[in-house]
Parts: C-alpha cells; structure tokens; sequence
DNA sequence: ACGCCGCTATGATAAAAGTCATACAGCATG
DNA sequence: CATGCTGTATGACTTTTATCATAGCGGCGT
C-alpha cells in the first residue's frame, strides 16, 4: 500500500506538503479488519489516532444489557479517535468495522508535533473537531427531544442525501442498513424500528421495494 | 473590569502571555447577562466566542413544543461557543444565563491568528474541544440507553462531586438547581423529574431537606 | 431437500415516560 | 392581606417505547 498517497487523501492531512506526509508515513502502520470486527473498545488506553483509507467504521457506546448506540460512522477519507492526541484519555467509545475495512494508524505523538511544527495543521484539526462537535450536538438534541420516527426519518434522509438519487417519485437510494443497524443509530431496538419503518410506508412517506428506498415528497 | 486578568483567568488563555492577553484583550467588550437572559441563539451567525468571567451559563437545545435539552454548563474561566472561530458555522446552541454573569466577547478572527501565530495555543484550544467530545459522547450514552432514574442519579452524583462535602451520612450539597433544570439537563420533564426525585427518596438512597441533598451511600 | 442463520414482521403485553389537572407552599409586591 | 408568581407534589390517564413470543422468507452449505 502507498501510505502517503493514502494519508494524503485524509481531510484532517489536506494542508500538509510532500515531505512531512512522508514522515508520517514512516510511523504509520496498517490495519485490516473484517465486517464488525472491533478495532479497540471504550477505555482503552490510546496511542494514536486512525486514518480510513477504505470501508467504514462506526463509534459506538453499549449499555449493560447490549444495546449499542452509534455516535459516528466514518468513512474512507477520515479519521477516527483523534480526541486522544490532545487530551491523553483513553477511547472514548468503541469502534467496529461496519464494512471490511483497511485504517492506518498513526501514533499520537507525531500529530501533536505536527501541530507545533505547522499551524495550519492544527486549524484543520480543530476544523474537524467543530464539525464533530455539531453533529453530537445535533444528535443530542434528537435522542432527547424527537420521537423514534422521526429519529429515523433523519436517518433515511441523512442517507438519502448521502447517496440518493432525484427521480419523479421523489429520492431513491440502495438499502444498506439493516433493521437493527438503524435501531443502533436511533437509539432504539430492532422490533421498535421495524414497526416504525413499516409505518412510514403505510402513511405514505416512503416505499421500499428489494432493498431500495424510495423518500416519497 | 482588568480585561487581561479576566482572560487570563479563561483556561483557554494559560498558555498566552502577557503581551498576547493585552492584544485580545483590546478587541474584547463586555457583556452582563441577568439570570435566564439569552446570549444568542441556536442558528443565529456568530462573529467570536464568549470568555465567562463571573456567573455561568447554559448551552441548550429547543423542540417546537418547548421543551429544552441542556448539552452543557460552563462557569467562569470557560469559554462557550469555541467552535465557531473553527468551522465558519453558525452557533449550534442557544446561550442562557444560568445566574447573573459577566462575560467577554472575543472576536473569531483574533482567536485564529493566535492558532496561527502561537502553536501551543492551539493544542489548548484542542484539548478543551477533546474534553467537550467526551463530555458529549457521556450525554449520548445517557441518554439513549438509560432511563430517567439513572440520568437523575448521574446529576445528582456530579453535582455532589463539584460542590459536595464528605460527611457520615454521605455526600451533602446545597441544592442549586430546580426540578425543571434538572429536567433539561436529563432530557426529561418537571414532573417526571419530581417523582423520580421521591422514588430516590424513598428508596433512601438520597434524602432531602431545606434545599439540602444528602446522597446516601 | 434439509436444517441453520440472519433478517424481517407483527401481535400481545408490560413498562417507562409524558400529559393533564389539581392542590399547595413560599414569597415578593402593591 | 389579596394577588400573582414560581416551584413542588401527586393522582389519573394516555402515549410511546420496550419486551416477549411467534412466524415467515431467502441464502447457504452439507
């Protein structure tokens, strides 16, 4: 695998040059992982961060009794835990493959020099911190104040919008979130989703038909 | 009002000198908010963030009907509103005054060129964005796979830990916050707080007396 | 074909949370 | 001292969510 043109395709590594992608390259090592497969678990202590160069992952917390709820889901292109280069704690939550997946990590103690060593490094980080910032603020606001379906119909359209396409019917896209994936990101269980799923098709909102959705206006 | 001082106090600020906090110190004015009094809203464009001198406030989230989700609380020596100098985005949260307080305006572009000119800064600034992540990733876990009686409980346990003392009995604080703020705070309503309140009364694991709370072991 | 697995669907029921109505205590104010 | 305001407490009820049980479908390997 060429490491640097990988860490060059990273947001958070967009402002570097040539020269310093190759020294970070020289640390970083690379991982695989299958579907699901955990790549550390909340509480862990921390030694770098990780950057997706393909597949997804999803962060996430679980109760006592094996509910999961999902804070993020990252794709190629991002990183993941970048949290622990600036405070030294351990993960704050677990992370899995969603997909078979291939990350590289990267130790902690290069990204903070790169930090001191170039400010416009560290803007960027900070850039990707606000932007994570927002989404938790939002997801907050949704677990807390909205119901189920509407929960979930933020989700239908956070995909829709992610990779949708317009026709006449309105927004269609691929299924590839499973009852119980959905439920991991709502903050819910499966059979409540499943029902509420089943109801926006009754009201009319949405169609789905093998495994594509249709977001109806 | 010594701006410099009440800047320097900001936990953002420590790693500045004295010349780089008479600079911002420059730019900076004063805002005195009453109790309850909005700083800004949710949405509204935002020029630079907040230093708390005196007082607190909170950063919350509204549904249509009303009802308020707190993300979080910050008292003198922090800083609201930080991400915006980062991502251009509007604020993310309305600002309230919990208390009386007094607060410092600084402008965004200031705090961008003190990333840019002075590297540790923006490590600081990293930090406190990395604890903010944490602290919401916490609220998420809450309130997604807990029930209201263990939000309550979680609360009250912080609260004992900022301003409790030790005693036989327990962990005694003086009682600050109604039951329609604990209700924000645990994504909950008034009276579903208040018998949750009873319920822990009665079950001793805390007892109440003269705006007194004792939390039982 | 058969069982097995993962996923979906759905009815019955229970538990948790929210809503509504009412009552009351403390307190400042005219 | 009546009035209004804020906050608390609680019963009765509804809605939402979760749990449990059951059944079905399609793919896959033996």
């Amino acid at each position: 695998m060429d490491k640097v043109s990988a860490l060059k395709r990273a947001t958070l590594f967009q402002s570097l040059e040539k020269e310093q992608l190759r020294e970070l390259a020289l640390s970083a090592h690379e991982r695989k992982l299958s579907q699901n497969e955990i790549l550390f678990s909340a509480g862990e202590e921390a030694h770098g961060l990780f950057v997706i160069v393909s597949g997804s992952v999803r962060a996430y917390r679980e109760s006592v009794d094996g509910r999961e709820q999902i804070l993020h889901v990252e794709r190629a292109g991002f990183t993941i835990a970048e949290l622990i280069v600036f405070d030294e704690g351990t993960y704050p939550a677990t992370v899995a493959a969603e997909e078979d997946s291939v990350l590289l990590f990267v130790d902690k103690q290069a990204i903070r020099k790169l930090c001191l060593d170039y400010p416009p490094f560290a803007l960027t980080a900070l850039q990707l911190m606000s932007q994570r910032l927002r989404r938790h603020a939002e997801l907050i606001e949704t677990l807390s104040l909205r119901e189920v379906r509407q929960r979930l119909a933020q989700v239908l359209l956070a995909e829709a919008h992610r990779h949708g396409k317009r026709t006449p019917e309105g927004i269609v896209f691929a299924r590839e979130l499973s009852n119980q994936q959905l439920a991991a990101r709502i903050g819910s269980v499966r059979d409540v989703t499943s029902r509420a799923l089943t109801r926006l098709q009754q009201d009319e909102l949405i169609a789905i038909s093998d495994q594509t959705i249709t977001i109806l206006d």
